[in-house]
DNA sequence: AAACTGAGTTCCACATCATGGAACTCTTCG
DNA sequence: CGAAGAGTTCCATGATGTGGAACTCAGTTT
């Protein structure tokens, strides 16, 4: 563990463990916390209840024993369904990524940003930049555009800022962009050329859950000269049945 | 809330509140922390730091961003974990209070104690003891018995301090225990007359996992003059019934 | 290829905050 | 009813957490 040398917060450190006994025990009171750390009661007490506070612990009755909190469900939920939409949809996006030689990418909705959480690089790709862990904005990638496009006007109108001009195609026009939105609901699909970056494409498709919401999307994205227009008749069928199946493996139905 | 006004530990604030930030934005890096929390980026490296020993929050590679770590799900298991198991039982304990009239409680190993997890009264029981969340000695109930039966030799030796005596019907001998353990695992259910308290009766059985493993145990308790031998020779078939029915709903097949 | 920029990381003097101790409240038990 | 023990509150003190300066490193620009 690279950094397990540097300093670390001691109070932290101490309501942490907590976190770690009471995971062991299942419930504890404020001496016998104090007792497993070696502090006085009234240091367990604050700790305990800081951690109250932000719902990782929560107490039986006004004076009981405390166990851990919903909050913790909470937060590692968001983790959960992260890592488990990347390792249900790997088969799929290794297979695209083989399929078309390109970059595949799987990205969700983090605010005003599409972030990226997957790519696997197909064999055209050498030197591709690694787009994981990093938030990208939405108005000027195909996946961030598929994102925007099944949200309501209210739900666009709070994630999208002012749109940055990344290129001379970036769109910066709210207006042309919610056309754009139009069309890509339209056609099932997105596609950014030269959007981010001058001489990159990309085609993105929506990955919708059980009930039909878009919750993440699928990309093929390659340098503009390889994805010519001819290259990407073939590439978006391709990119629309990963995503399909990927769906599908989600328990979307093929017919709304 | 009843115990937001308490005092908190500043520190540990700050912590949860960068989780809270991973949780919402997927990953970050310490400037942007340092930015959402309006510290110092020495600050937000610290905590951050404090976090990644605990192995709530995770970086990628030596200087790149943050994101939640598997820590936080594991910690968030064992709460989940006995949270699934409390409500998939709920309806067979439900109906098992109902039938005998007795109070039924659902229990697991919490190391050297019975943890209770969940509690409900039959209707003959008027004003019982609220168990849940309480962590009661192993060897002097049924359920804590059951829950020892299918220990190895080893882990029944750390599970195992002094055995306390409560009533001069507990068994604070080893050899005795050992001998009753296995007189357990022959008979499938084990019984505790007024062996924690005295007037006390309880009945246990093991709940299984889809392994075989016994995971938790559900007991049916009462006053030992209501849970007669005459009335115990109709209240175990019940409750190894109800067991039964548990662990074939978490994935046990009743031949093995 | 070199310089620049910005993010992550380290070290340290100082001030703020976390601490333990005393005391209080409340529940359970004898 | 009193004792015991757990949870909770308040406060003076000093230990720890802080911000600032400086360093390292990777990516970008010239």
């Amino acid at each position: 563990m690279s950094n397990s040398e540097a300093a670390t917060v001691q109070s932290v450190d101490r309501a942490l463990t907590i976190l770690e006994v009471l995971a062991r025990l299942g419930t504890a009171g404020v001496t016998e916390i104090a007792a497993e750390l070696e502090v006085h009661k009234s240091t367990a007490f604050r700790l305990v209840s800081t951690l109250e506070a932000h719902r990782l612990v929560e107490q039986a009755g006004d004076r009981g024993r405390y166990s851990l909190g919903v909050g913790l469900l909470r937060l590692a939920g968001a983790t959960t369904a992260r890592l488990d939409l990347v390792q249900e949809a790997r088969p799929i996006t290794r297979q695209l990524a083989a399929d078309t030689g390109e970059t595949v990418n799987l990205t969700v909705r983090a605010e005003h940003a599409a972030l990226y959480l997957d790519q696997v690089a197909g064999s055209s790709a050498l030197q591709s930049h690694n787009w994981v862990g990093q938030h990208i904005p939405l108005h000027a990638t195909s996946n961030g555009k598929v994102l925007l496009s099944e949200l309501t006007p209210e739900q666009l109108a709070d994630a999208l800022g002012s749109l940055a001009r990344f290129t001379p195609a970036t769109i910066t026009s709210k207006a042309q962009l919610r056309k754009e939105l139009e069309q890509i609901r339209e056609q099932g699909y997105s596609l950014a050329i030269d959007e981010l970056e001058v001489g990159l494409t990309a085609v993105a498709a929506p990955i919708r859950n059980a009930h039909g919401d878009v919750i993440a999307s699928i990309s093929v994205s390659g340098p503009t000269f390889r994805l010519s227009a001819e290259r990407l008749d073939a590439v978006i069928p391709q990119c629309l049945a990963a995503a399909g199946e990927i769906s599908h493996r989600l328990g979307w139905s093929w017919r709304e």
